[in-house]
DNA sequence: GTCTATAGAGTGATAGAC
DNA sequence: GTCTATCACTCTATAGAC
């Protein structure tokens, strides 16, 4: 074999140059917007600084600006992103054979979901409402985020009454507002107050809107929180900021 | 007349001196917390920085650390506040003998508002909310407010509800947790696109909450915007931040 | 395309005079 | 109680080496 330097797979780094060129910017791009998904809804974007979401993602801030321009083009291509994945609020895996009852129960299951990963994009997703709401560029991503998102569930909506033969509280596109609104509002409220929205009460406010006879529900079923629950959140740590 | 300088009206600053040192730091909390609750509501708490509050409200940044002790501080101070005042989202002139569907429609003006002042604060709520997420001691402010702005709406659907005979969809705490939903994902859907949440929408969904028999809804009334309605803001500032 | 190094600006908070 | 001055630190973004 020549004497020539073998080919070696990592650079001074340990970064892999076996790959094209190409390859490796998409596999930074991909990076950064995992990295960047995870501390933003896990902390807020303002309190995240670029170089925290550089270092999680195994690079340095120069990497973001080369491909996002700035921490705002980060935050629009993640919004972007995750445009084709599961945003949809209406996303349940329910048969279709299921009442319709049990097909919402699904629908807020997913919603008020355990808590796990979901829950914290839901708190990013909420920061960029608010966000869309003072800043433009945002609000156009968004909004073309939410018109899609409408349109599914409006289909979705429209075939449930009809099978159910539900007298719902407006048109399918109209309906899909009413929920999403519902839903989102009570999401909302049971971050802070658990206790204060039971499941029961949720699915009762659901069927009103689509129209469902609901059932005379127990109602008090759980205990209304209100006060104090109040858990220290032991373990989390000083929740102040990620910095680099 | 004696000699001596008579005691001037103001010192060297225009800050009036003749009243008591007690009413005047009233009178500096109280500038203070206005100004800090319109630059907050305009630009986003992290946008304002301390300085900026403190000139709004013709003090240095100095004051408000003898107040409130640090930004979170005033943020805390500024929630407590509010308490007492116009907090509750049910709050709404409505005559008593109005009919029940004519007193939701109050309520929704209330919610839905022309987009003054009212619609800054409800900005600010938001935020707040969504703080409380992430930090505990904003939390426990929010859910105290929250649980006292409960229990009004309550009592208020109650009264309502029983006397127009209507099926509500839960109890009348449960039903105030599912009016308030409603209203805050309406109000947050309509700030991004108004379009998509008419008026009479917004009007069935709650009457369908009540279980008041809407009427038929013309429904095709407003024509749903969903695309690039996108006012452009004209005369907005910069939108990006109030810095010192 | 990614890194290192740094400019340039701004922040929250504190000490001490008045 | 309020102000001035300043500390110690952080941020975003850019320039140039590799």
């Amino acid at each position: 074999m020549g004497p020539g330097r073998r080919p070696r797979d990592t650079d001074h780094r340990g970064v892999d140059v076996r790959r094209t060129q190409e390859e490796r910017k998409a596999d930074t791009r991909a990076r950064l917007l995992a990295a960047a998904t995870e501390l933003f809804a896990a902390h807020g974007v303002d309190a995240v600084s670029v170089d925290a979401v550089a270092e999680a993602a195994g690079r340095t801030s120069g990497a973001v600006y080369a491909h996002f321009g700035s921490k705002q083009g980060l935050v629009l291509a993640l919004l972007d992103e995750r445009k084709g994945s599961v945003l949809t609020v209406l996303q349940a895996e329910v048969a279709v054979t299921d009442s319709p009852a049990s097909q919402l129960a699904a629908v807020w299951a997913n919603v008020a979901g355990t808590g796990g990963e979901d829950a914290r994009w839901d708190l990013l997703e909420q920061e960029l409402w608010l966000r869309a709401a003072r800043d433009p560029e945002v609000a156009d991503v968004v909004r073309a985020r939410n018109a899609e998102s409408r349109r599914y569930s409006a289909r979705r909506l429209e075939g449930w009454t009809a099978a159910a033969g539900a007298r719902p509280a407006a048109d399918p596109d109209g309906l899909a507002v009413l929920v999403r609104a519902l839903l989102t509002g009570l999401a909302q409220q049971r971050r802070l107050d658990p206790g204060a929205v039971p499941d029961d009460l949720a699915l009762a406010g659901l069927a009103a809107l689509v129209g469902l006879a609901g059932p005379p529900a127990p109602s008090t079923a759980t205990t209304r929180t209100t006060t104090s629950t109040n858990r220290p959140r032991r373990g989390a740590p000083g929740h102040r900021a990620v910095r680099s």
